[in-house]
DNA sequence: AACTATTTATAAGA
DNA sequence: TTCTTATAAATAGTT
């Protein structure tokens, strides 16, 4: 934005581009942070570099909480299809495996943090909570299926 | 920053404050954007007014799996070893992948089931097989509690 | 919503 | 990498 417009495309010098990255990782960091404080909102940003390194800023502190917030409030969008799962074709049987027991452990770690947000490890307390959970969870579960199967019912009794 | 400066801290005057939230708001979605263009990064952005108006912005149109990747690579922050998830040692490597699949699928499908407030569509089967897996965890949550008392009766035994 | 006077952000250079 | 500086962008206050 300086001594010359730039091209709003991927800069192929690899210097310029981790400079400009840090530069502008920054800035966006900063308006973020002055937006939640002029405006009185709540951010969160997370960038991850080409490396795959993470940046990331919550204003409240707390990550974990803005994304479950998130979640809530994203509900209702018509949620798009998550992605396929895909692996590389020619990979490692092994380390495909693997990569995809993480991703279970991912989807695992998601569904605590929405119970609460365990951080740490957990207190018997906490365990006995997330066991109440999990079991209104499936008295919701077999509620839906009793209804489903009802619905199933009746559509056949009026076809 | 124009016209004079601005204190860094909340805007008293509502209409000034929502002003500027509408203006910063477009600005930093504007700048991570282009962050993430220049410099080939991927960004997620979320923004939740006073009011609790969420806007977004996912810079591969996939906040789900911008998530998914914050919580993989946050992750060894202290977290606690997610209990190991084993499969047959002498499985087929490729009915173990399509095993391993399906079971991301479902775990996908409850996370967005419960975050969805139950509305999230779901089959009869995959609604057995999601009560399946609960049952499990259940289990193994009931595990860690009785190894946790008697952990804990052992401290009592030798103080 | 448009308009500017200024402040900020930053690209290129040192 | 860090500093400098010329310039592009963003935006605060105004209309």
């Amino acid at each position: 934005m300086a001594r010359g417009k730039v091209q709003m495309k991927r800069i192929e010098n690899s210097v310029h581009r981790q400079v400009t990255f840090c530069k502008r990782r920054s800035g966006l960091l900063k308006k973020a942070k002055e937006l939640s404080v002029l405006c009185d909102a709540e951010i969160g940003v997370f960038i991850f570099s080409a490396h795959g390194k993470l940046y990331e800023l919550a204003t409240n502190g707390n990550m974990q909480g803005l994304i479950e917030r998130y979640m809530k409030s994203s509900r209702g969008t018509s949620q798009p299809e998550p992605a396929a799962i895909e692996t590389q074709p020619d990979m490692d049987a092994k380390e495909e495996i693997n990569m995809l027991k993480q991703e279970i452990e991912i989807l695992q770690k998601g569904l605590r943090y929405m119970f609460g947000g365990c951080a740490a490890e957990m207190t018997l307390d906490e365990l006995t909570e997330l066991e109440k959970h999990l079991e209104i969870w499936i008295y919701q579960i077999r509620s839906t299926k009793f209804n489903l199967s009802f619905d199933i019912n009746v559509c056949h009794l009026h076809p």
